[in-house]
DNA sequence: TTCGAGACTTGAAACGATTCAAGAAACTGC
DNA sequence: GCAGTTTCTTGAATCGTTTCAAGTCTCGAA
């Protein structure tokens, strides 16, 4: 089996190389002032040269580090581009660090199961959760045990925490100073489901856009950007056939616009001619389907480094300062 | 912080708590036959009760068992929907084990660091890799160190090892099947990049295609299915406009045949009528823009699923017999 | 010369689990 | 009644790390 390397280099080994104690390698290899410059550098040359690296487990049982950053799946996330973005992201702010991202699979019963088991196992130095909500209880949670997160999306609780959030008012804002630009009148938002915060914050963009460009708004009822492909689709065709039809759309999710354009489609309609979509974070497949959708992106790639390094800041016992970072639009 | 529970408890909690010793709890969890029956039930009620949980660290730190499964990111899987899928099937087949998943970056120079890293550091009980390659060097360090792993796609070294791969030979065929059956004559591959081995597979069958269904075979050079998709619409665009063009296709890739299906209606030809593609995986949303692509499902999904069931069989010291899995297609 | 104060270094005790040799108790057979 | 098993339980050692109290030196001041 292992040939090459014997055995993994330990603390031990190191203090034997170097003819020091366990306790004083420990301290210089983690720059204790209480050890000598000189002994230090003895020290950080032997771990190098034996290629040391400190053992995870001996480290997390001793000290409760796990150098974990755990991140919760969500359901809703499959099949969505949006998942494998986020978690390369995520891996490339962790990168450097010591951290190691671990993704915890949801409970389809209560999303509440995979948190309490993060805290109560301790099994994590901190946690990101995305799809937050207004009033959320995973937020709740770990405010109260005490355990780092960073949140993809803002609460309304009044409880100050890490988040990284795009500016979502400022979408549907500029969503409608698109559609207005193109000369439509008469618009729509299929906007996010309304238990995610970030509804509500798409709500008042779109509104403040309604009144500043002088636009009508056409409610669509229950309907939101995450409701089955094919539902929307036949929405989208039933309002083509309405007499005072909306001829502009604000979608929230890039699958959604499609489904739209091509209930439209069905019923005739031509997308640039007879009516406008805007959707975020169009990939460069579907821009080759539907060139004519309007675009304002949205990088969750991004979005995924920056909760990284928010959370790691967190972690770290950074203020609050940084740690609530919007992504302009 | 903690308020509800003031600590976690230990096999020492429970040793108080039942009144025997740390060793004898210890062996009574683990179902050891020296521990008598009545005492065996009494220690796993306490344990039950008090809602003790192993001490990862403390079982790492003993046993070196980590109970972790890690899956290697590709840089290439990037915006690309399979590492999503993937990711939650694996999630979905380490379910109710023990098993945590971590997710290790890749590197762009050599994508054997991440695999000497886990090596190395034993960091992990077992390994998922995709991208496999015919001569892989993962494959071999892996196996030369004896670390348990399972690969997405098979070799061709003469070593065996578990992993689960799609029929890419079936599917070619298959593919030519359909084609042939839309009364398509001459057929052109749109495969998969040179390096990996199911571009062998893939290959095998569009020639056995080619051959049982009397089919002209177009070769298309060395582009493939993971070039740029601009590139790839502009080449079918320039083969629409060739005298003896192809008239069905075999894509192995969704975003590439929604790209040779762009660049075809740039030269004015129309899917369904003037040619034919087939390709795998077509989401909800591709069949909405493009319903004529001729499909044949590709379940990322439960690759990762059974890809994390056979790693924890092969973990388990499982011998060979089914750690080879072939979906059929 | 002696004492105290730095400046370094180190042994021992944790953290929570498993394992092994050995102890205790009960039971066998003669 | 006693040696010899068998059955069950347990203390101690160990994994690799950090931390704390205590140790050894050296040096300067009195």
């Amino acid at each position: 089996m292992d040939n090459s390397l014997d055995k993994r280099p330990t603390l031990k080994t190191l203090a034997e190389i170097t003819g020091l104690g366990i306790s004083t390698v420990s301290q210089a290899l983690r720059d204790s002032p209480a050890i000598a410059e000189e002994t230090r550098k003895r020290v950080k040359l032997a771990a190098q040269q034996a290629g040391y690296r400190p053992n995870r487990a001996g480290v997390r049982l001793r000290t409760g580090k796990t150098n974990v950053i755990t991140v919760v799946l969500n359901p809703q996330d499959e099949g969505s581009g949006f998942f494998a973005d986020f978690v390369f992201g995520i891996s490339n702010g962790l990168a450097g660090t010591p951290y190691h991202l671990v993704v915890t699979p949801y409970s389809l019963e209560d999303p509440m199961v995979p948190i309490r088991y993060i805290v109560e196992t301790a099994s994590a130095d901190g946690v990101i959760i995305s799809r937050t909500q207004p009033n959320d209880p995973r937020v709740r949670f770990l405010l109260e045990h005490g355990v780092p997160f960073a949140s993809h999306g803002r609460t309304s609780m009044g409880l100050e925490h890490p988040y990284f959030d795009y500016d979502n008012e400022n979408y549907a804002y500029e969503a409608l100073h698109k559609l207005s630009a193109k000369g439509r009148t008469c618009v729509a938002l299929l906007g996010p489901p309304r238990d995610l915060t970030y509804n509500i914050h798409t709500n008042l963009g779109f509104e403040r856009g309604l009144r500043d460009f002088r636009l009508t708004g056409f409610p669509l009822g229950s309907v939101d950007a995450e409701a089955p492909l094919d539902s929307i689709r036949k929405l989208a065709t039933a309002l083509a056939l309405q007499k005072d039809r909306p001829d502009g759309f604000v979608v929230s999710n890039i699958a959604a616009a499609v489904a739209l354009c091509a209930g439209m489609a069905d019923a005739g309609l031509v997308l640039g001619r007879d009516f406008d979509v805007v959707s975020k974070h169009v990939t460069s497949l579907v821009g080759m389907l539907c060139p004519d959708i309007i675009s304002i992106p949205e990088n969750f790639r991004e979005a995924g480094c920056r909760l990284a390094e928010i959370l790691i800041a967190a972690i770290e016992g950074e203020t609050q300062s940084e740690l609530q970072q919007l992504a302009h639009v």
